[in-house]
This record gives C-alpha cells, sequence and structure tokens, in this order.
DNA sequence: GATGAATGAGAGTTCATTCAT
DNA sequence: AATGAATGAACTCTCATTCAT
C-alpha cells in the first residue's frame, strides 16, 4: 500500500467521523500514521485530496456491480439493492456511505466533484438499464422504459441509502427493502413468474 | 417579520450561496440587513442558529402537505411528487432544497438535528401511507402494505430530489418523474382504472 | 492616534528589526498591544498593510521638504542632502531609511510599490531642479540643466543614505557629505560667491 | 563547473527571479538541473549558500575593474560609471545588479554580510581615490580630496544603479549618466583641458 | 437593540532541513 | 553524489464569539 494510498485511508476515516464541515488536515493526520505536512507532499491541496478520495469511493462501488447476463434479472435487481441500501449496520460499508453522503451534498458547490458525480450516476443508471432490458429480452420482464425505470430505481435504493446514514437506527430500513423488492422488481415481472418470488 | 425570522431567512440565504462547510457567522450577516454581531444577541450560537433554521424549513414543507381524503388518490401521490421532485428550476424551492440536503447530511454528526429530521420523516411516511389506505378503502388502490409502499415511494420521491440538486442539469430528472408515475403510482390501480392515466 | 495609525507604526518597528524577509505578522503583533488578529480586521493583508506603511512613509519624506524661493539656494540643497543622508545616528530617523531601503528592494517583483516609488521620485527631482532654476535665476547658480543635475543629486544622496544603512558603522559618511557639499554644491556657484562657503 | 557552482548559479537566477524574501530552496532547486536536497549536501545552510552567492558576485565585478594609470582618467572614471550604472537593458547585468540590492538590503541584519559588503565598498574606494590621484600627478584633475571624491562618486553611481533596478522603465537613467559625466567628471578636468569632453 | 472593535484558537499551507537509501 | 520521503516549526489568515458603548 503506497503512501498515498494509506493517506486516502485516513481521510476517509476522518471524513466519516468528524464530518465534511469538520475534515480538518490535523484530523486527517491523526487517522495517519505520519505528519501531517507530509501529506501536502503528495496532494497539491485539501481539494486535490478529497478530489482523489472520491475518485476512490466511486470507483470502489463500480467495481462491486456484477455483469452476468445469463443470471436472474431480478435477482440481479435484487442484489444492487442490497449492495447499496442493505449495507446498515456493516461497518465498512456504513462509513463509506456516510463519507459519501458528505462529499454529494458537497457537489453544488464544486463543478469537478459534480462532473464526477454525474458520470458515475450515468454508469449506474446504464447497468440498470441493462439488466431491465436483458430481462425483457429473456421474456421475464413486462416491457417497461428501461430508463425510466433505472431513473427510478436508483433514486429508490440512494433516497433509501441516505435515510439510513441520515436517520440511522430511527431509518425506516426494512420497509424500504420490502417496498423496492415488492413493489418495484416483482411488478417487472410478467405473469407467469409471479408464482415464484422475486426474492427467494 | 421579527429581526429572529430575518436572521432565519438570512441563514437560509448564506446556507444555499455558501454550502454548509463554508457558512459563515459573517456570510450570514452579509445577507442581513443590520450587523452580524446582532445574530448573537438573538441566538445562543450557530448551532442554536441553524437548529432553528432546520426546524422552520421542515415545518414549512409539512405546510405544504394536502389533508383531502375525498381527492383522487393517485393524483394526491402525484402532486407529492412534483412538490418534492418537481422543484427543478424553481428558484426559490431549488435554494431550500440545496440548503435541506446541506443540512442532512450533517445529521449524522449531530443528534439534534437527527431526531428533527427523524420525527419530520415519520410525519411524511404516515402521510403517504395515508394515502394509500384511503386509495385502498375506496377501491382504487391494489391491497399494497401501505408502510413498504410509503418507504418506498419517500426513498425514490427523495432520491430524486437528491439528485436534482446534485448534478443539476445533469439530472434524470424527466426519467425520474416518469418513473414514479408510471411505474410506482399507476401500478398501485386495480385493473379497471389503469384505462385512463393516473396523472391528468 | 487612531488603531490603524498604531499598526503601521508596530510595523515600521517590526521591519526594522527584523527586515522585509523575516517580518512576519506575529512580530508585527509583538510591537502593538493588542492581538495579532486585529492587524487582519484592520487592513485585508500584509500586502494592504505594507503598502499603506510605504505611503505613509513617503509622505511623511515629501512633508519635510521646504518651499521657499526666497531662501539661499545652495542652504537648501545642502538641508536636503542632510535631511536625507545626515540622519546616521538619529534612532528614529535611520529606523525609517532601514525600513525604506527594505521596501525599495522589494520594488522590482511589486508593480504597486513600483509606481509608488516612482511618483516619489519624480516629485524629489522636481523640488531639486526647482531649487537649481530659482538659484540660476537669482544669479547665484551656473546655468547647468537642472534636470540632470537633479538626478545626479538625487542618486548621490540616496546612495550615500543607502552606505548608511548598508554599512552602518563602516559607512563614508563624512567623506560623502563632504563630497556633496564641496564638489557638487560649491560647483554650482558663480565665480564671485565662492568667496564665501556654500554653506555657512 | 563544478556543481558547487552550479548552485550559485542557479540561486542567483532564483534570487533574481523571486527576490530574497521569497527566495525558496525549492525555487533554486528548479533552477539547478539536479534535486533540491542535494543543495544541503554542498553547502551547510541557506545562510551559507547567500554567503558564498555574494562573495562570489562581488569579486565578480571587482574583477571587472581596469588597472591602467596610464589611462586618461576623466575616461577611466566614466567607464566606471557605465559599468555600474549603464547596465540598465543588458539582461544579464541587471539580473545582477537586482540581485545585489536584495543582498544589500539584508545587511543590517547580517553582520557576515556587513563586513563582506564593507570591505568590498572600501576596495570601491580606493579603486576611485587612485583613478583621482593619477589624475592629479598627470595634471589632467585639479587638487581635489580624492577620498571625498571617491565617496560621493561612488554614492552617486551606485545611486543611479539602484534608481535603475527599483525604478526600471521610470529610472532617470539618461539624466543621470549625464549629471555623472557632466557635473562631476568634468568639473574635475582644469581649465584646459575643458575645450575636449570629458568624455569621447 | 445594535454596533465596531477585539480576541484566541485553529485553519491550510510552506519551508529549511534531515533521513534512508 | 544524489534522491524522494519525511518532519516540525512557523506562516498568513479566518472565524465564532465577546466586549464596550
Amino acid at each position: 500500500m503506497t503512501t498515498g494510498d494509506e493517506i486516502v485511508d485516513a481521510t476517509f476515516t476522518a471524513l466519516y467521523e468528524h464530518g465534511y464541515a469538520d475534515l480538518t488536515m490535523a484530523a486527517i493526520g491523526e487517522e495517519f500514521d505520519k505528519s501531517t505536512s507530509l501529506i501536502h507532499y503528495h496532494f497539491d491541496s485539501k481539494e486535490d485530496l478529497l478530489a482523489t478520495c472520491l475518485e476512490t469511493i466511486l470507483d470502489g462501488f463500480l467495481d462491486d456491480l456484477e455483469h452476468d447476463p445469463e443470471a436472474d434479472p431480478a435477482d440481479r435487481l435484487l442484489r444492487l439493492a442490497e449492495l447499496v441500501v442493505g449495507g446498515a449496520g456493516d461497518d465498512g460499508v456504513d462509513e463509506f456511505h456516510t463519507a459519501l453522503l458528505e462529499l454529494r451534498a458537497q457537489a453544488p458547490y464544486d463543478e469537478a466533484l459534480r462532473e464526477q458525480l454525474a458520470r458515475n450516476d450515468a454508469v449506474w443508471r446504464d447497468h440498470i438499464a441493462e439488466i431491465v432490458r436483458d430481462g425483457i429480452e429473456q421474456g421475464r420482464f413486462r416491457e417497461v422504459d428501461p430508463e425510466n425505470f433505472a431513473a427510478l430505481f436508483r433514486s429508490a435504493i440512494e433516497g433509501a441509502q441516505s435515510h439510513n446514514v441520515i436517520l440511522g437506527e430511527d431509518a425506516p430500513c426494512e420497509e424500504a427493502m420490502a417496498g423496492i423488492e415488492e413493489l418495484l422488481i416483482r411488478e417487472l415481472l410478467v405473469e407467469d413468474d409471479r408464482t415464484g418470488d422475486a426474492a427467494s
């Protein structure tokens, strides 16, 4: 692990612990086992460091996407939802989601950040739409508009994730997942398929 | 309008313009036509001021909820979605949504804020569930679980709103609204009703 | 004395004591009986403060210029030389000259500063040339080129002043003043006048 | 060219470009084709490096002095003046003069530097006085005090040089040279010599 | 209520220098 | 000889807050 990676990791930890508004170079330095000024040797500025962090986190989530056109499309959607929403309680995952929400909320004030997020969002929606198209081709899904479904599905899972991060224990986590499963995914299935559950 | 209200207004404007992380008392003072130090006379601290702001904004949105059990339930859901998501472009509304996202992202670091948001969230979900129950009673909606639908619907419209704020022009605003209308709301309707549109 | 003036004074003292390169806001703060951060309340930046200081010092020297066309022109030149060169030993004066040399040496790197100095220089040379013209009109001075003499005279007295500041005790202060008096000023006199001393 | 010399050269360039106050080891390192930390291998400290630089520059100017007792003394003085003052526009020369002014302004805060400059100044004045004595012996110059003239002449040419560096294009370069030539040097000549120009 | 002045803690960043290789 | 990594002190400047009026 390079020093640069260690700094990025320390930044995530500090971001999760202090929040974006109270994220100081000193706080990052405390999570990092070398001196705070070394951070400036490896990154031009705090801004530069945060951009690198965001890139890392977004790429990390993209790496988790599965690309298996053969698999059951309803299962694929469900796994996607669980990946994004279900993390609650999972320590390492919550940390990333919290950090990500912080960075997202900064987007209106930082064009570079906004572009990064927009690119990432496009990849996610393409991925979802692709699953829907696969399902339709396989005759498992009804003929819905894949782009509209993708936008809706992504809004729903991200909204649910945000609620988990924001509300913590008070988040309606189970209801949201149940809603996604029964009212979004299962509704896609053609009549014949409904005899079996979308999620087992 | 009391001085306190003027300060709260100035804070919204400053929050929208600078973002939470860069929100300074001086910035608020600039939006306010009296001196910055007067703010400290009316509010104990910045934290106190922000809590008051959040309360104001959440109550304001709650006031917008319509309580008309007679109205068409699909229309009521649609209007709710438009209220939350559709604001994009509407200047005054965007401003509040952006400020709200900022404050939401702070919740993991501020218990009082988290409680306020949790209470507000509960009110919204109750409201949605109530509409669903009304729809079922009227025989217009299928017999879905109102709580699950409420959690899903709220996640979807808030997720879409967040995307608008975060991505700006790159947000898939129309697809998300179309998805909500066609794939969430219309799917609630019993077979007979589907001949007409959910939204007129 | 306003707070602003006190800060400018503290800056002169600190500049004299530490030199431009080692002039820190903290050092200025130490010469100032209020807090260092207050300096930033009264001046936008260190640069702004230094510009104000330079303006103050240059205007102060200009105020010392005597405008008395009736006086003996040789005496007027001599007093000018003493004002600029002769200060050595005079504590308050040395302090200003040292500070001024520091600021002058910065001119190649600061356009605003360079312009200030250029304007000031023009005023001095005009003043000297005016004395020469008065002397010629009165028939006391030979017909020399007033502009050339002014440039030479100013170079000579400023060069001598710089030597005082730079070399301290090793500066050839007396020889330089004697040279200015006997070889620059007295040479201006028409033959008849030379029986008396240029300086009384 | 040894590595040490290369470093000294890089230091001059950096000093000219950034000014003494903003002269950093990193800036020197950029002008130097090897690494910044290598500078610390060859010089104990920044201070040590700058002392070496000053020595180099002062010796360099001394090497330019001509020692030709047979030559016309007025011409010798004039060439001296041109050497010191006339460089304006000459790129390489300006660079050295600017760097030198920077270092001179530091003298009040650095004893070693002050001594170096005092020794150098003494050499220059001796040289000028020597020319004057030669001129008097040859019967070309009037019987003026050589030491006083030397102090005056050196002040005048250094003052003019400083003005060139400080004021740049606004410096009264031509007037100063004309003044030196006509009012300092020519005035030294005995009556008979004045029929010819001091400078041919 | 209302203000401008004042404060002290702490922010991000720079920099001469040292160290391990 | 030569380098990139690392350090700690110090720098300018900001900011929420307080004080005197």
